[in-house]
DNA sequence: GACCATAGGTGTACGCCGTACACCCGTCAA
DNA sequence: TTGACGGGTGTACGGCGTACACCTATGGTC
């Protein structure tokens, strides 16, 4: 009797009844608060009030969650916008893209990862890549042209992330880091290019570039070169 | 005196005396082999016949191992060449880069995820990409200019990979992979796509795309509009 | 109403991971 | 001779993903 009236209290209290939407967004939320790294599947099912293999009934195994949660985030980008031209329409969509990236640091880092050891990528990041296509094909690209246009958005010239000069405030004054002088000896183009920039930008709080800006820079830049060839064909 | 024997023939001959570039150079192999995922710090030391807190007198951890790893990797890019031009001289940095990843396809991967995680790039990064910036730097361009060409090269713009195509075959059949006919009514821009290459390089064997021409293609995109940024300055 | 399949949450247990900490031994400077 | 120390060892701990057996409430069938 007591036994079924506290079960029953808990049931109607703090059990939602679980499933594979709520398992995922908890997941999504418990990486933007404590990075990727940190997450675990005894810590999710610890958010949901559960036991970890409660889980496991609503997802294969962990790395179908993060398929899973990256369909969450790939869902998050706005669907293509109206009746402008192809040029405006891509531009909106990668830099709702954009936004998506930077409310979650770790996605591209997942879905790097994830993508690499599929044989194809998930459904929502194909269906995404479809509707880009689409644009462009709509736009009048050729399809060898839309081809080219879909390696030269998706490829990164240089190895590396261009982040280098990304929040030197902001963090724990990292005990080994060069002494100033060190790092204008060991990398004098570095800092030069640093300190032009953090010159320009001394108004500005925070990052010492406008990243938004140099990301947009770039993203024009390479629409042009693509408006160009689809003139000339 | 059996005892000693067998320790010094154990010394002589299996025991090369370890070392942090040991180490490092083992891991590299390992993770060429297995996939970052599948390395551990007990698998190191197995393949170096060593206990594994052995490694701790020579890396820090795990991170600062992989940090070092990254090291060796970016020492394996070619150092800038010769008295060329700026576009030839980072075309051929770029691809010498590219061939490196190329080779250590878990690269671009820990990359990634070290270079979030650290306060500033490693000191290899950081070398590469001084050199990057000082090669634009002899080249004519501004302080400003340059800075806007390291965030066009380091820049992705669509935030996913383009490896759409790479080696449909050399996999185990996936079993849950679409049949052809559905894929197509549910990404016919991607099918149609996919189509056109197949059919463009039937000759070819392997991947159904040259990647390596269509990365070429968007560096050479991505330099001719530096270079007209250059020229209209 | 009796029955039983099924979906969904539980508990236990295993093997792997990174690594803290105490130890031990050979080398070499004083 | 000694004693510090660099480098390899052994043990142990807590956390991870997840296999597997179990329990229980639900709802369809006779």
């Amino acid at each position: 009797m007591l036994k079924m009236a506290t079960q029953a209290d808990a049931a109607a209290q703090p059990r939602a009844p679980l499933s594979r939407e709520r398992v995922l967004s908890t997941a999504v939320a418990l990486a933007d608060e404590g990075g990727v790294d940190a997450l675990s599947m005894r810590k999710i099912a610890q958010a949901l009030g559960v036991v970890p293999m409660a889980l496991y009934k609503h997802v294969a195994n962990k790395n179908e969650l993060l398929d899973g949660m990256i369909d969450v985030l790939v869902g998050e980008i706005d669907p293509p916008a109206g009746d402008a031209d192809w040029k405006t329409v891509i531009r909106r969509r990668v830099l709702s893209a954009r936004r998506m990236l930077l409310r979650h640091p770790w996605a591209s880092e997942v879905i790097e990862s994830r993508t690499k050891a599929r044989a194809t990528p998930t459904p929502a990041v194909m269906e995404y890549l479809d509707s880009m296509i689409g644009i462009f094909r709509a736009g009048g690209f050729s399809v060898d042209l839309v081809h080219h246009a879909m390696h030269v958005m998706g490829s990164r010239l240089l190895g590396f992330s261009q982040e280098l000069f990304e929040d030197a405030s902001g963090r724990e004054p990292d005990p080994d880091a060069l002494p100033p002088e060190e790092m204008a000896a060991r990398y004098p183009h570095i800092t030069e290019l640093a300190m032009a920039v953090a010159h320009d930008e001394e108004s500005v709080v925070g990052s010492g570039c406008d990243d938004q800006f140099e990301f947009e820079f770039a993203l024009d830049l390479t629409l042009d070169g693509l408006e160009r060839l689809l003139g000339t064909t």
